[in-house]
DNA sequence: TGAATACAGTTTGTATACTAAAAATATATA
DNA sequence: TATATATTTTTAGTATACAAACTGTATTCA
């Protein structure tokens, strides 16, 4: 997969970092780069063909998001993850979903519905796909969407970040169960969808829990 | 206005950066700086003594954390906030209130209450003193040193970040008042504090919540 | 042998230099 | 006069250069 040669083409001036700080994230929350490995500039810098100020910068940002841990005057490396606290991201992680699933049941608009029925439909097909990297990012989209139509940014901003987090937990927690995926989830997104439809805040908010509790559980 | 002028003495290595994102933080959050004004590498680089190196990290941190926008190619701006969103702003900071705080109640430790105590100790005193900065400023810590008694560090950053966040919207709101804050805060921390010492979970989720609801209703 | 110090090699943090993009101004044209 | 275009000016993004802190190894001395 990385074939880490990047072309240095048009150089759109202003994009060397943005290039930099996302391409480093999606491997880091794929768990493409392991936790606790050390990111080197000097490296980075030749493999993006830039000098070191881009990729500082890029650094500096995953560090501000605790995707890298920053050691003064030595390295910096990916995150370490603790395993430990799962129990308290769930938690977490449920407390958000609870609250803006629920208001996207009260809030939505026609339009959140047509965007939400895509994302599904596009994770469904990773499902049948056995595609485990779409499996997560798509779930999560479509999480997102949902969230989008509670109409609350601070608690969608809050929800993303902790979905952002999770994507490596549950990176780990899916090749525990050899990559594959329980086909009820797929079912449980639908009944949380026709929930929202119908404008039901209790069962949305009632299904919702219990999706976090089934990834809690296992 | 900017008779800042700052101390370059020891400037140990590292610290600079550090330096100048708590200093603009701590602007920015008390409105020293105000939103939309545009914010110049080069005179905060001559203000600190300093290249526009480590400027541009601190920059790139109070962005990432939403303080400033950055306009590409063209401006640094801190960030400006809508008043619209206060009625959602509420609404958020109220479910992660409720959630850390009710946790507080359940896995407080001797120690957390004697840290909780003396924080309410020194939100009382600014209030004595009517010294709004201090005010805001510390029943921030108060809140946080609760929230951390949640052990529940996902919930707690959630919180930490709005609690943050608001202090710019609270600002205002108390501007709004004549900088005069009503005494029946202190009683309301008092009677959280009893709550979470006794364990009492519904307890201190009513009271936090009563406590959220009093701001949006005002 | 083992601890302490000195030295060399890396690598980070900062300073400076350069370049491209946008803003401001001037000039030209209808 | 108003609009379009050329030119200057400013400033953000990147490259490069340098200095301080850390790492590891070698040398010295007990």
């Amino acid at each position: 997969m990385s074939n880490k040669t990047e072309v240095k083409e048009k150089r759109t001036r202003g994009e060397g970092a943005n290039r930099i700080f996302s391409t480093l994230r999606e491997e880091i929350l794929s768990l493409d780069l392991s936790p606790g490995q050390p990111v080197d500039e000097v490296r980075l810098a030749e493999r993006f063909g830039v000098s070191r100020s881009p990729v500082r910068e890029a650094l500096v940002r995953l560090a501000s998001i605790g995707l890298v841990n920053t050691l003064p005057n030595k390295s910096t490396i990916v995150a370490p993850l603790n395993i430990e606290e799962f129990a308290q991201y769930i938690d977490a992680l449920d407390l958000l979903q609870r609250a803006t699933h629920r208001l996207a049941a009260k809030l939505r608009t026609e339009q959140d519905l047509i965007d939400i029925d895509a994302l599904q439909q596009q994770f469904t097909q990773a499902v049948q796909d056995s595609n485990v990297a779409a499996m997560i990012e798509r779930n999560q989209a479509l999480h997102m969407a949902i969230a989008k139509a509670s109409r609350n940014s601070y608690l969608t901003k809050s929800y993303s970040s902790l979905l952002d987090e999770g994507r490596r937990i549950l990176r780990l927690y899916f090749r525990s169960y050899n990559d594959s995926l329980p086909p009820e989830l797929v079912v449980e997104h639908n009944h949380i969808i026709d929930a929202i439809r119908a404008k039901d805040e209790d069962l949305v908010e009632k299904l919702a829990h219990e999706h976090s509790i089934e990834v809690k559980t296992r």
